[in-house]
Formats: structure tokens, C-alpha cells, sequence
RNA sequence: CGGGACGUAGCGCAGCUUGGUAGCGCACCUCGCUUGGGACGAGGGGGCCGCAGGUUCAAAUCCUGUCGUCCCGACCA
């Protein structure tokens, strides 16, 4: 490829809009440009790098017993409506409506269709285990598309989607899929880690996210130090303490006047939040629940939601706590309270001699324990994971770290396929349903994850094997025609030793293309200058450590090579 | 959906308070000069100031509405 004929338009400045460093260097490199909120225009870089990141999961979904195959965008209402997902996806859904006034939606997944799909092909257990896939744009209307192509509207997936005649059919699937990701992932030189994960809205069983480790990740992980457990802290499961006797004192009112947060209450009254209690009240669908976890803790609104079982949960409204409990937000408390059902943490449950809001203004109770001042209707784990928390597998210390979800698989189970009545005959002549899974890669999200993974402060260092070239070849100057009868040859010979190579042949100053290539990030820049033309020799140098080379003219095709491979090693 | 901010040339911005018909840097085009990390000089092209109303002799500037974009939030009483 020659650079003067290559659409990639650089921009010297960050665009305004930009936030995180994906983003701005994708479209500082002339990668992408935004066409709506949440909506981009893949540019030819960006393209080759997503064709690359694609060929990959090719291979493996392929190597996998994948076959891929390609559904419709534009999906009708009528098989959402049979799996009651028409309107639990909500507002996050595009629909629109044909000339007839039929109802359709722009596919946000396709569970739906390609179920639909083999339930009318698809009669005999002989025809399983099938593996489907496809690579393609889904749209989802976030609330907040943001961060680029890290939350976009509309993006490229990659799903499959597995049937199985059983469980121990799923399972081996699960297995050959979850190694399958790995294997992906690992080509495409990320730093990432699958974590158990919470199935939410899909449905399922068992499900694990694969992350790439970044501080820009939206998702917040917990992992233990000493084994392999690791988990998004919306999964991380918290242990229930171990109970101690103690002395139960007497319960206490206590004045506190304008004490309100779980702080101010501690620091007032001398004791530490983890002696407090805090209730909070949500609504969950039309009923109200009242939640009890330690001042110190926080509620975790989705193992709540999982509990519950209900489609809609939020805090609920300060009216509704002060008709509650009589007193405004900030004094509530559990004992006493009627008419409310009450979910109290492991950890809140084993607090004793605790500290609570009176449902009274300006008022706080002391020494409450549970079981003998108020009584939970169940208790359970409730809340998110700490760092003082213990690994919940072995017992060892947690850390935590961020991360972008690239990849989920996931064991659904029977859930789409009974729903839409998707079932097969087995060898005795019975009808039973299939057993899916689903596994899907955010494949656009991954070329983002990649570049905040792997940037500087000159642009992106693209790791080899999904750098859009490898090799870029400068000559400084283009009038200059030694070196440019050298840069060609060099060019040339790359390209049919099998490199992708590019040739920077604008009429620019070396610093110009200097900048561009480290901008774009080629793993390996060839400069031909007065100096490489004077001394025959090929001068190399490696975009992620800035190590610079000379080779022979009669060598160096073959040390280009060596370290790319050595660059894709590490 | 709530809060905040912003829409002026491809990009980054100034001008708006104090209305008088638009400017700077980069990019782009031409010529010269230059060529090992975003040169320099001269000349040039490009914007109905997001859109629609209103006020006014006159609106990028004031008012109203609307659309778009970005950020924070929609959570811990």
C-alpha cells in the first residue's frame, strides 16, 4: 500500500469528543469517524484490523466445529414476543415498522431468529451437537453510548450459538468454546482474564466474561491472589462470617441530630461503620423491599434483582421511605418496621450490638442485633465483594482491577428453546428440547480494548498480529532518487516475502512521517535515508520499544521477520 | 430521563458580555525553498456562525423554540 494513495486522514489535534485514548487515537489515525451517536464509519486501517481480529475467531470458531452462517439484521416482532423478550429489552431496542404496520427490531442479539431457525430444521438427535455462528453489526439503544467504540449503538459481534441434545453435551461445548476464546484472545496479544460472571437478562446458568485488564474498562473485577478464581464483582460471591457469641447489650435510643449518612452516624456516636447498619428501601416491580447491609458494605443491586426475580429495581422514591418508616432518609432502621419485607446481608445479619437509623428523625439505635430486635425474612448474600473479603473458593486475598468485556460465553440451557419450542426426538422416539449456549465476541470493542491496552503518548503500537501492516518503509526524502529506488526494492521484497507492508511515498518531511507511522502504529518501521543509501544497510526500528537495527541488504527480510515473530511472542 | 456544557471552515479554537454582516492556528491548493522527528516565505480557496422563529434600521452576538454532540448522574439515605 502507498501511503499517497492510502484513505487515512491524521489529525494533528484530539477531537473535542473524545474521552478515553481509543477513541481519540482512532480517529487522530484516520481509522474511523462518527457518523451518529454511537454509530462509526470503519475507515480502511480500522477494517483491516477488524478483518484480522475476525479471521482469528474464524479459525478458531471453525477449528471449534463452528459454521458460520449469516441472519437477517432486521428481525420481526413476533418470535421476540414468544420468548417475552419484546419487552424486557425495552427501550433498548431499535424498532421500526414496515409499510404494513408489521413490528420488527434491528437484531440486538439472535437467540431469537436462530432458534427459530432450528426449530425448522433441526428433528433428530443425529443432527446434533450443531454449532452456528455469524459475524455481524447488532444495535443496541444505549442510554449513554460513550467511550467510542467501547459503548457504541451500533457494533460488530460475533456470536455463536450452540445446540446440544443434553447438559453433558452443553458442557463439553462450554468447555471447547471457553478454550476456543482463550486461544482468540491470546492471538490477538491481549492481557485479558475470563471471570465468572452474572447471566442478567439473557438467562442461563453458568457464564464467564473474558476481560482485557485496563483502567478505562467499565467493568470492575475481583481476582484472589493465590488461586484461579475470578469473578466480575457483580458475580463475586461474599461469605457468610463466622457467627461469635457475645454480650448482647440493651437496646438504646440516642439523639442524633442532622446525622444522616452512615459516616457522620459513626463518626458522631465513635464507632466504626462496620458497626452500623444501613437500610435502604427499592422498588422492585410494584412491590417495596427493605435491605439491610453493614454501614461499611454496599448492596448488590443484581444478586437483589436475581433474588427477587423482578424485571425493574431502583431505590425507591424519599416519599416512599418516609411513609415507610415515618421519618426521612437517613434514620431508617429495620426494628419496628411493619409492612415491608426485609432482606438483611450475611454480614449486616452477624453485626451485633449494631447501630441503626430509629425511623425517627434525628434519632439512631444502639446495640440492635438481629434475631432479637428485628427479623429478616431471609438472609443471604446481598452485597458487593471488598477487598477485606476473603477469595469465597480458597480463602486467599482478592484484588481488584477493571476490565472491558470482550467476550461472554454462556450456558442458556433450555430457556429459548422451550420458549419458542425448539426440541428434537432422541433414540427412543421422545421429543425433548435442545440445550443451548451462546458465546459472543464484541469484535469492534476488542479492536478498541487493543489500542487502550497498547498506546503511548506518539499513538497506537498495534500488537502484530492485528496491526492493520507490519511494516512500514519511510524513505526521508521522496525527490531524492537513491532512496527512493532503495525504499521501492525494499517495499517490493517485503511485500513478496509475505509482509504487509506500506510505503510512505508522500512528498512530507521525515518528521511528518515519522509522526503518521507511529500515530497508526506499523510494529516495524524501514527509514531509508542518505545514511542507509551511503552505507547499504537496512535501518529498522520496532514501534513498541523503540530498539532501532541495521541489517545487510542481503539479510534483512529474514531479521524483519525474526522480529515480528518475537514481537508476537511476548 | 435528570444535571452540566458545547454547536462559528476538515480539526482545534477566539469573537457573543457592550448587535454594525467573521477571525486565528493547523490542515488544504499554487509557487519558491527545504528534507533523519509534525520547517519556512509568498500567494490562494473554503463558513447563509446547527436549524427555525422573534426583537431590531441591523443578529454569530439578545429572546424563544428545536435538533445535534459530549460529560456527570440516573445507585448506597
Amino acid at each position: 500500500m502507498r501511503c499517497s494513495e492510502m484513505f487515512a486522514p491524521t489529525l494533528r489535534e484530539v477531537p473535542a469528543e473524545a474521552e478515553v485514548v481509543s477513541h481519540q487515537l482512532m480517529l487522530r489515525a484516520g481509522m474511523m469517524r462518527k457518523a451518529a451517536s454511537g454509530m462509526y464509519t470503519y475507515m480502511p486501517l480500522a477494517w483491516r484490523v477488524l478483518k484480522k481480529i475476525m479471521q482469528i475467531i474464524r479459525e478458531e470458531m471453525d477449528a471449534t466445529g463452528g459454521q458460520e452462517l449469516l441472519l437477517p439484521i432486521v428481525q420481526p416482532a413476533e418470535i421476540w414476543r414468544e420468548t417475552g423478550r419484546w419487552n424486557v429489552y425495552g427501550e433498548e431496542m431499535f424498532r421500526l415498522k414496515d409499510r404494513h404496520g408489521r413490528e420488527f427490531c434491528l437484531g440486538p442479539t439472535h437467540e431469537e431468529i436462530i432458534t427459530a431457525l432450528v426449530k425448522g430444521d433441526v428433528r433428530s438427535y443425529r443432527q446434533l451437537p450443531l454449532l452456528l455462528y455469524q459475524i455481524q453489526d447488532k444495535f443496541r439503544d444505549e442510554i449513554r453510548p460513550r467511550f467510542g467504540l467501547m459503548r457504541g449503538r451500533e457494533f460488530i459481534m460475533k456470536d455463536l450459538y450452540s445446540f446440544d441434545r443434553d447438559e453433558e453435551g452443553l458442557e463439553r461445548t462450554y468447555k471447547k468454546m471457553y478454550a476456543a476464546y482463550t486461544r482468540i484472545f491470546r492471538r490477538c496479544g491481549l492481557h485479558f482474564r475470563p471471570v465468572e460472571a452474572d447471566s442478567g437478562a439473557i438467562g442461563g446458568s453458568a457464564t464467564h466474561e473474558f476481560m482485557v485488564i485496563a483502567d478505562s474498562g467499565e467493568a470492575a473485577i475481583v481476582y484472589c491472589l493465590n488461586c484461579d478464581y475470578a469473578a466480575n464483582t457483580e458475580k463475586a460471591e461474599c461469605l457468610s462470617p463466622e457467627h461469635a457469641a457475645a454480650n448482647l447489650l440493651a437496646l438504646e435510643e440516642v439523639a442524633t441530630p442532622g446525622q444522616r449518612t452512615i459516616d457522620e452516624v459513626a463518626k458522631f456516636l465513635h464507632v466504626g461503620p462496620e458497626r452500623c447498619l444501613k437500610t435502604l428501601f427499592y422498588a422492585a416491580d410494584d412491590k417495596v423491599v427493605g435491605v439491610i447491609v453493614r454501614g461499611d458494605h454496599e448492596v448488590n443491586e443484581i444478586k437483589l434483582q436475581n433474588y427477587l426475580a423482578c424485571v425493574h429495581l431502583a431505590l425507591a422514591a424519599p416519599e416512599t421511605v418516609q411513609a415507610l418508616t415515618g421519618a426521612p432518609t437517613g434514620y431508617a432502621g429495620p426494628v419496628g418496621l411493619k409492612n415491608v419485607t426485609l432482606l438483611a446481608d450475611y454480614a449486616a445479619a452477624a453485626v451485633q450490638n449494631g447501630i441503626c437509623g430509629a425511623n425517627r428523625e434525628h434519632a439512631h439505635l444502639m446495640n440492635v442485633n438481629s434475631g432479637r430486635d428485628y427479623e429478616p425474612r431471609a438472609i443471604l448474600d446481598l452485597r458487593l465483594i471488598t477487598t477485606h473479603d476473603p477469595c469465597p473458593r480458597c480463602g486467599g486475598e482478592v484484588k481488584f482491577a477493571r476490565g472491558i468485556e470482550v467476550g461472554q460465553v454462556f450456558k442458556l440451557g433450555t430457556k429459548y428453546s422451550k420458549a419458542l419450542d425448539c426440541s428434537f426426538l432422541d433414540e427412543k422416539g421422545q421429543e425433548k428440547p435442545i440445550v443451548m449456549g451462546c458465546y459472543g465476541i464484541g469484535v469492534s470493542r476488542t479492536m478498541a480494548a487493543a489500542i487502550e491496552q497498547n498506546s503511548d503518548a506518539n499513538g497506537i503500537v498495534w500488537p502484530v498480529p492485528i496491526a492493520p501492516f507490519h511494516v512500514i518503509v519511510v524513505p526521508v526524502s521522496v525527490k531524492d532518487s537513491a532512496q527512493m529506488d532503495m525504499a521501492e526494492q525494499i517495499y517490493r521484497t517485503l511485500q513478496e516475502a509475505g509482509l504487509e507492508t506500506a510505503i510512505d511515498d508522500r512528498d512530507e518531511r521525515p518528521g511528518v512521517k515519522f509522526k503518521d507511522a507511529d500515530l497508526i502504529g506499523y510494529p516495524v518501521r524501514v527509514t531509508v535515508g542518505n545514511k542507509a543509501v551511503a552505507e547499504g544497510t537496512v535501518e529498522v526500528k520496532v514501534r513498541r520499544t523503540g530498539a532501532e537495527f541495521k541489517y545487510a541488504l542481503d539479510d534483512y527480510v529474514r531479521q524483519i521477520k525474526e522480529l515480528l515473530g518475537n514481537l508476537s511472542d511476548s
